[in-house]
RNA sequence: GGACGGGUGGCGGAACGGUAUACGCGCCGGGCUUAAAACCCGGGUCAUGUUGUGGGUUCGAAUCCCACUCCGUCCA
């Protein structure tokens, strides 16, 4: 009786969907976990292998934390709006929504063949109307609270497809998906104030259990510079130039004003005498990118041009000299900066070169040498000497707001979110415009405001809307019965995944977006797992919309996402040509020098990149299910590595994971008989090496599914523990059924399966998880290294409980040690308990 | 240019101050078999060297510290 994977497969998804196995337990006894995959957008293409790695993961933690015991809510949806399903609708002359519907139906079925414990009565999608009435429902409150407002704003737009994009979603003049050509227009626009909530974005950071790289990225991205605003007067003269500075402390020892090349001061700043330097400088700048210019190392050479005039140092009232210099960037700050060359490295640089004076006012450095940023006494500055920067800067500003010379000012990267789309697959704003420009939202009462259908998707020459289109749609009445003409911006595709979250609590509840119950007994989301690649952008709007509904009363905490865990990608070999074309595997063939094409003999280069079906380096998950079966893929994708490790697929490492599971499958079902083997016997057998392995098992994967999420060494244990039982003559049943439960998290129709044919008829999904025993790792002798002159010379074996001389005379008692001991005098001796033994001897 | 990861057998990786290479892949040899697949067993003893390179701390460093170097990811 072979282990006839898609046999079992098959019958235990259907059992399991016919039994509800995996509806969620809301038992308030119960510890709640809550544990979530970042939903995916269900492309065309449908998975590859690489996909699931996270939600395998995930899977692995759910399983087994509902067999501890605990009440675990395990979803998943689809983050189903979006421009890629729009453009396919235009492509295959088809409504979006059908479209949509059958790329889900796709993902479903693949996400389902791999036995994937969800709760599938919980699915959502966020373009169906019951989902997004209450997306535009949370636009209302944001709305309510004056955080949404319309504004002329330069936008990217992208002709090809005939709306705006984020900034995030356009690199170095193209928008990233497809490559169009995006150019810069002012239109007027619906915008989210991300900004107001800024400082709170980068505070909450602070309590959250999240990948140090992915927080700092989002301060980052937000970039808080707490610093102050200086006026400068130009000297002889009414002008004035604001700087922005993160060093108002340091305004003692500025001693040049410097401004940005395009900076609009500086045609009136330059005198006759240098206009032509500054006007070939200027030139020579504009040829420059900008992200050329800050790039330039830190010791590159310094170029810039001296304007000719003054501007008075406000604190000291001295005459510094205004120049030019390309390392200022116009729309950065206020494209003016004062240089502090004692306390700035490029300033220190610039002042170098064209040796301006260096005026020391923080002491711990040597100005004359590099720039001292540290802390210190202030020197040299009048009423700041003796504080250090931080009092020094909390004065300077009292000083300048006292003078109105400046004022302490905090400056963010981040900018208000633009937050409309004009595009028609997406949520529709819950807005209309009466005839005289008042916006009136939707009544509660009458959401959702659904789609309309159109005849055709295709961005028009015109650029009229696509929601232009349905005159009957657009044309409605305000509540209280004025004529008014419906918003005809959608959202972005981020709105919706924004809550998506929260949906999950109560997805099926049509009066309310989530019950407050529900979202108080399950919130936080303990786990959130997903890629890195959401760093920023969806897990900062998320944050945003969260403490703004928290805001309202709405939700109990602060931050939605408590742990966040991300997965690495898989990759797999790639084959390129000369040109730069690629190749499928089954047209490359092993050459002399490296691989070859099979019908011209031509070299290709192989590189390892992420899977994409235009590489041609996809592997199907449905085909290796069918092949080895869900359960040695699932083995697989995490044994490859750690998970947050990128890693590269191999398909004879899912061969290998397969052979784990057919000898596993042996323990439990005599190949001859069919029943259970005859070695598995009920009396106690005593075998330590099984227990061992066993406990082993046990305390790892516990640590791994509470803590550590290191699953692949858990599958090494669980390989470890199959290996030891084959080998033993007789096996206890008992252990044979805790080996069963440990593997049901990670292959668990096979687990079924065997649990099955071990007597038990319940099913193995809320069975209790086993305890582990440390006595059950317990040995009676140690392997104890003994060292001379820390160099492994000998390997003693010794008694659990030997004290620490029997264990250094037995030591001095091995040949292969008395002949490095010999002659030598012994001048220390380390013993380390269970472990080692070192002498140091000269 | 910056930030964050990371360089360990032929390969993925384990160990994360205490016997470096668990587990798996591949390869080689042997067994079983008429043969193959599958499956099972084995892959070294002593010495030396050895975890990207160089230095440091320590009785002892893959592990901690410093410098360099290369690779990856993100940000500019």
């Amino acid at each position: 009786m072979r282990y006839d994977h898609q046999a079992i497969e098959a019958r235990w998804q259907a059992r399991w969907q016919a039994e509800r196995t995996f509806a969620t337990n809301e038992d308030p006894n119960k510890p709640k976990y809550y544990v979530l995959d970042m939903f995916p957008y269900p492309s065309g293409a449908g998975l590859h292998v690489g996909h699931p790695k996270g939600y395998v993961g995930t899977d692995v933690v759910a399983r087994a934390r509902r067999m501890m015991g605990e009440r675990v809510l395990r979803v998943m949806g689809w983050d189903s709006f979006g421009l890629p399903a729009e453009r396919q609708a235009e492509r295959e002359d088809r409504h979006p929504a059908e479209i949509t519907a059958r790329n889900v139906a796709t993902f479903k079925a693949q996400l389902e063949r791999l036995g994937l414990s969800y709760d599938w009565d919980r699915e959502i999608a966020t373009s169906d109307p019951r989902y997004y009435k209450w997306t535009q429902w949370i636009f209302l409150q944001l709305h309510g609270r004056g955080l949404a407002y319309q504004a002329d704003v330069p936008v990217n737009f992208c002709p090809a497809l005939g709306t705006v994009l984020a900034n995030e979603e356009v690199k170095d003049g193209r928008y990233v998906e497809t490559g169009d050509i995006v150019e810069r227009r002012t239109m007027k626009q619906w915008m989210l104030r991300i900004t107001a909530y800024a400082d709170r974005l980068v505070d909450d950071l602070e309590g959250l259990d999240w990948p140090e790289g992915i927080k700092a990225q989002q301060r980052e991205w937000i970039g808080r510079s707490v610093g102050a605003e200086v006026g400068f007067d130009v000297a002889d003269s009414s002008g004035r130039i604001e700087v922005f500075t993160t060093r108002p402390d340091t305004l003692f020892g500025g001693t040049y004003v410097v401004l940005a090349p395009e900076h609009g001061l500086v045609d009136g700043l330059t005198l006759p005498l240098q206009r032509a330097a500054v006007d070939a400088y200027r030139a020579e700048v504009g040829k420059r990118s900008e992200r050329d210019r800050t790039t330039a190392a830190a010791d590159a050479p310094k170029t810039g041009v001296f304007t000719g005039s003054y501007a008075v140092n406000p604190v000291n009232g001295k005459r510094i000299p205004i120049w030019i210099a390309d390392y200022v960037l116009a729309h950065y700050g206020t494209g003016a900066v004062f240089a502090c060359p004692a306390h700035d490295e490029r300033d220190h640089a610039f002042a170098k070169t064209f040796d301006l004076p260096i005026v020391e006012v923080v002491s711990g450095g040597d100005p004359a040498t590099a720039a001292y940023t540290g802390d210190g006494a202030h020197v040299a500055s009048d009423f700041l000497d003796g504080l250090n920067n931080e009092a020094a800067k909390a004065a300077v500003i009292r000083w300048l707001e006292a003078q109105s010379k400046g004022k302490g000012v905090v400056r963010y990267r981040l900018r208000d979110w633009l937050f409309s789309r004009q595009r028609y697959w997406g949520e529709p704003f819950p807005l209309v415009h009466t005839a005289d420009g008042e916006v009136v939202p939707v009544p509660e009462a009458e959401l959702p405001v659904t789609l309309p259908q159109l005849a055709t998707y295709r961005p028009e020459a015109d650029d009229r809307l696509p929601l232009a289109r349905v005159s009957s749609w657009v044309d409605t009445t305000t509540p209280d019965g004025r004529p008014a003409k419906r918003e005809l911006n959608t959202m972005p595709q981020w709105a919706g995944s924004c809550w998506y979250y929260l949906r999950f609590l109560s997805p099926t509840d049509d009066a309310v977006a989530w019950r407050p119950e529900a979202e108080r007994a399950w919130m936080p989301v303990d786990l959130y797992v997903g890629g890195a690649e959401h760093a920023v952008l969806h897990l900062l709007y998320a944050r945003f919309w969260h403490k703004v509904l928290f805001d309202c009363g709405l939700v109990s905490t602060k931050e939605p996402f408590q742990r966040l865990f991300n997965q690495g990608m898989i990759h797999a070999t790639s084959y390129q040509d000369a040109r730069g074309k690629y190749w499928p595997p089954s047209d490359v063939t092993p050459g002399a020098d490296g691989p070859v094409l099979r019908s011209t003999g031509e070299p290709v280069q192989t590189r390892l990149e992420k899977m994409s079906k235009s590489k041609y380096n996809v592997t199907n998950p449905d085909d290796v299910c069918r092949d080895q079966g869900a359960d040695a893929l699932r083995l697989y994708e995490l044994f490859m590595g750690p998970l947050e490790d990128g890693a590269t697929w191999d398909d004879q490492g899912v061969a290998g994971t397969r052979r784990f599971l057919d000898k596993a499958w042996r323990l439990v079902v005599d190949p001859e008989t069919g029943s259970l083997p005859r070695k598995v016997v009920d009396e106690a057998v005593g075998d330590r090496d099984v227990e061992r392995a066993l406990h082993r098992a046990i305390r790892n994967l516990t640590e791994a599914a509470r803590v550590t999420l290191r699953f692949h060494t858990c599958i090494a244990d669980l390989m470890v523990f199959v290996n030891e039982a084959t080998r033993a003559p007789r096996v206890e049943r008992g252990q044979i059924e805790d080996f069963v439960k440990l593997l049901a998290p990670f292959a668990p129709h096979i687990a079924e399966e065997m649990w099955e044919r071990l007597g038990h008829s319940d099913g193995i999904t809320w069975v209790a998880w086993p305890a582990f025993d440390p006595a059950k790792l317990a040995v009676e002798t140690l392997p104890i290294a003994v060292q001379v002159n820390g160099k492994l010379r000998a390997t003693i074996e010794v008694p659990v409980d030997a004290v620490a001389a029997d264990i250094l005379a037995t030591a001095k008692a091995d040949p292969a040690v008395a002949k490095w001991l010999e002659g030598v005098t012994i001048r220390r001796e380390v013993v380390v308990p269970g472990r080692l033994v070192n002498f140091v001897a000269g």
